[in-house]
DNA sequence: GCCGTTTTCGGCCCGACTGTTTTCAGTCG
């Protein structure tokens, strides 16, 4: 038998489902491949584990017999059937706007076009113009299409977009015609790549507010411009789509949770509202019965009215959630947060004095802080040495008088060497409150050796943390090769917190793991790394990721009380 | 292709906008 995981399985069907789009088949046909494959990727289960696949809903007898000829043979007759049929070029075609399984298809039968070279040049001798259902607009949308293609890529980084958006924002809220408005889509369900940004808009004067929205700044292009929808180009360091909805009042709810998505998270609610005898579309729930329709003041009771708790936007990913939610699930909250263990100061690459984080993290509601700047490997950050360290602490207790209620724990981010020693030897690290290890060096090692550094630091009973895990940057680096299974592995074992990097650059850990490790039972740390005062606030960001994982406040260290926090810091050493 | 307290055919989530039409198909979210 070949060796074919779920992961394999799951990537051949999503291909036969391309393929059936650019064959213009039946979309039914062709959305019971994509649902095939979201069932495999939502389910626990490894591939061994399924005793029979049709027994699961939504797998029949044609995709079972597909899949188990695909794992007993290595390679999927239906699939290579299909890849006949279809030149290999049209499959990105997709991904041009304007552009589906239909249009293609017709541009490949009767214009042989295969792939951009000679979509392109099919538009340039006004070809495509001139076949049915296609016109001068078409095709030169599809050219420009073409030209946006091919130097913009497709899904920016969430922290970039975040930019964008408050951007966005803070003119909205210049626009006094609007009632209230609200971020919708990717963007508020905290996904790590954003396409675009959506919101959705609730005002009595449509037309004062649509005429103030294509008068936005830096307005490339205005791809819409209809009574409700309104879609812009603006420019930043990228292009960015911005779509915005206008509705009135009493709609805003149901429009909001719309375009919130995710769209499989639609699909489930739209499917439990059905077997309520009821339709939901963005202009409320439909009573199918009595037809009356129903709109909700605030998403909570749109929620309630199905039977069902609130759904956080970033929990709203189709897998699961409709049936946790019918109960209360206890997740963390940014209220919950009691105080930040990693940030910076001007003593190494920090913006702001120890004492003036001090007064910020209290004036943000926190208990406790850790001080936690780079040790002395990181040059570049000026890195404090053993001396520097010593007469931070003499600060820090200086910093603690004028604070009394405020818990500073004396730390410090301790770089891990490329060959696994630690920056500073155990006497030192034994006076200090709290101790990160971290790789910020030889990203390129190989697995073993990465794994091999972040062991060392684990197995020593001093460091109670690794930081930013993985080391990636979202959109720009991979990061290390960490095998992270292994990593939660150890940091149980070894009682070594993990941390949840709040910089919305990194996010690390990410849902998956993190949702991992809390079934594991290690503990974890939402962190802000703040390097100035700003910074701090990235704690939002680093709860919805945790929520997204699934996390309740007891996987989260810095919910607990001082005490608390303290004695499981105590556990490490004592284990 | 999948499914069934509409159970082997007929529906599958719903609506806005654009472009090409002259009543609607395709695409998108």
């Amino acid at each position: 038998m070949a060796d074919i995981n779920k992961k394999d399985v799951i990537k051949l069907l999503e291909d036969i489902a391309v393929l059936l789009e650019l064959k213009a088949e039946n979309p039914f046909k062709i959305q019971a491949y994509r649902k095939a494959a979201q069932i495999l990727e939502t389910d626990q289960r490894s591939l061994r584990e399924f005793d029979d696949l049709t027994k699961i809903n939504g797998i029949g007898a044609k995709t079972a017999a597909t899949i188990q000829d695909y794992i007993e043979n290595g390679y999927s007759e239906t699939l290579q059937a299909l890849q006949k049929q279809v030149p290999e070029g049209l499959i990105p075609l997709l991904d041009l706007p304007g552009l589906g399984g239909k249009k293609l298809s017709k541009l490949y039968h009767e214009l042989d076009v295969i792939d951009i070279t000679s979509l392109e040049e099919a538009c340039q001798n006004e070809k495509v113009s001139a076949l049915k259902g296609f016109g001068k607009k078409t095709e030169e949308n599809i050219l420009k299409a073409i030209q946006d293609y091919k130097k913009q890529p497709e899904r920016l980084p969430v922290d970039d977009m975040l930019k964008v958006s408050k951007q966005v924002e803070s003119y909205l809220d210049s626009i006094e015609a609007i009632d209230r408005y609200s971020i919708a889509g990717s963007m508020r369900r905290l996904r790590e790549t954003v396409k675009d940004l959506d919101f959705i808009i609730s005002t009595k004067d449509f037309d004062t507010v649509r005429k103030a929205l294509i008068e936005m700044p830096n307005i490339k292009e205005i791809i819409a411009n209809g009574q409700t929808k309104i879609s812009i180009i603006i420019t930043w360091d990228y292009d960015v789509s911005i779509d915005f909805r206008l509705v009135e009042d009493h709609q805003f709810a149901t429009t909001l949770h719309h375009f919130t998505g995710s769209k499989d998270h639609n699909v489930a609610m739209r499917q439990r509202a059905k077997a309520q005898g009821k339709k939901i579309s963005e202009y409320g729930v439909l009573d199918i019965e009595t037809g009356d329709i129903e709109t909700f003041e605030s998403e909570e009771d749109f929620f309630q009215s199905f039977g069902l708790t609130y759904i956080p936007p970033e929990r709203r990913e189709a897998d699961g959630e409709l049936d946790r939610f019918e109960e209360a699930v206890d997740l963390v909250e940014s209220s919950m947060i009691k105080g930040d263990l990693h940030m910076h100061t001007t003593w190494s690459d920090g913006a702001e004095s120890l004492e003036d984080m001090a007064q910020f993290v209290t004036d943000k509601g926190y208990h406790y802080m850790a001080v936690t700047d780079h040790s002395k490997f990181l040059r570049v950050a000026h890195g404090l040495n053993e001396k520097r360290l010593r007469d931070q602490i003499k600060e820090i207790e200086r910093v603690r008088q004028l604070y009394p209620d405020l818990t500073i724990f004396s730390g410090i981010e301790m770089d891990i060497l490329p060959d696994g020693t630690l920056d500073f030897d155990d006497t030192v690290l034994a006076e200090l409150d709290f101790v990160i290890a971290s790789i910020h060096s030889s990203f390129n090692q190989t697995e073993d050796q990465i794994m091999y550094r972040l062991n060392q630091a684990m197995e020593n009973p001093y460091v109670h943390m690794i930081a930013h895990p993985t080391g990636r940057i979202i959109g720009k680096r991979e990061g290390y090769a960490v095998d992270v299974d292994k990593l939660i592995t150890k940091a149980k074992e070894t009682k070594t917190i993990l941390e949840l990097n709040a910089n919305p650059k990194r996010l690390d850990l990410n849902s998956v793991w993190l949702k991992k490790a809390q079934e594991k039972g290690v503990k974890i740390a939402i962190n802000t790394d703040a390097h100035r005062k700003s910074n701090l606030d990235f704690i939002n960001e680093g709860v919805k990721m945790a929520r997204k994982g699934w996390l309740n406040p007891d996987s989260v260290i810095n919910t607990y009380s001082v005490d608390q926090l303290k004695s499981v810091l105590k556990e490490k050493k004592n284990r």
